[in-house]
DNA sequence: CTCGTTTTCTTGAATCATTCCAGTCTGTGT
DNA sequence: ACACAGACTGGAATGATTCAAGAAAACGAG
């Protein structure tokens, strides 16, 4: 049923009941971040450090089952959804993180230009805009604004 | 002669010789972070509390003459080439930043698939990559590794 | 040139996300 | 059941950046 511990065994990881609880409030939340997870593996699991959780978000990634991004202006965020090429739309107001496939469908989809003798792994997209929420109201829902990340392209 | 006082009043903000400085520092140098700019800005003019450099970098970056920059995993950079369409390619062994011309040409210069309804404003492009010199030595020179960035793409 | 107002700078403390440490506990393979 | 690498705990520390309140300086008016 649980393949959540099954997927830790694989990789190579203990099952314990906060990795457990970690990954799946990666997989049901949406973009969340490491104080988000933590209560939300709280709520499940009892009390955990938040130690703990730093850490089994790290060896999870480590891992290859979440991804960590980290959209300039606010802190890390995780999703479980690794392994394919997508990229992210970042609202400006709220935060708000959705995920979007990417523009041309390949990895890496994007070719940079010049690479002055970089050797280049990966692409990286982030779409700035703003959400249908915020753009009807002039401010975000509850969630304290991403402190602007400015830059233009 | 001086063109970087120029440039400060008409963005409309005051001739400082902190301000000066933070201008010709960043524009000097390259992708430097708040604390670099701080220490050249010290020995161009003497003693600049680094509050005054957060907040002449924030009002020249409001202002436009800057552009700011927040690789994931290291401290906020700062560049003076503004109003342009370019991305960046970063070292993830020492940090070091360079910049990429666009690779499409035109601005916004990616297309996202799908916007979940969002105005996107931007898009922001960045290439994660292993510099020249970290190819040579494994071992950055001196500047401590940004601390990995994950993520496919 | 001298004020007055407004912006900028100073010092010093605070915040936030995250990491370091050292000791204790616990999955897991044998 | 054992042993031990791996995981967890509590608590302190770090680093980048911000907040706050008062002092100083810039610039337009008179």
């Amino acid at each position: 049923m649980d393949n959540v511990a099954d997927d830790l065994r694989s990789a190579g990881l203990r099952v314990t009941a906060a990795r457990v609880a970690i990954l799946e409030q990666v997989r049901s939340g949406n973009h969340l971040d490491a104080e988000r997870i933590a209560r939300g593996v709280r709520g499940a699991v009892g009390h955990v450090s938040t130690q703990a959780v730093y850490d089994g978000l790290h060896a999870l990634t480590r891992a290859g089952l979440l991804r960590r991004i980290e959209p300039a202006g606010s802190p890390a965020r995780f999703e479980a959804r690794v392994g394919d090429n997508h990229h992210h739309l970042v609202c400006r107001s709220c935060g708000e993180v959705s995920d979007i496939d990417c523009v041309v469908g390949e990895a890496p989809c994007v070719e940079p230009s010049q690479t002055h003798g970089f050797v280049v792994e990966e692409a990286e997209v982030v779409f700035w805009g703003v959400c249908p929420q915020c753009q009807e109201h002039g401010a975000p829902p509850d969630r304290p604004p991403a402190r602007r990340a400015h830059g233009a392209s």
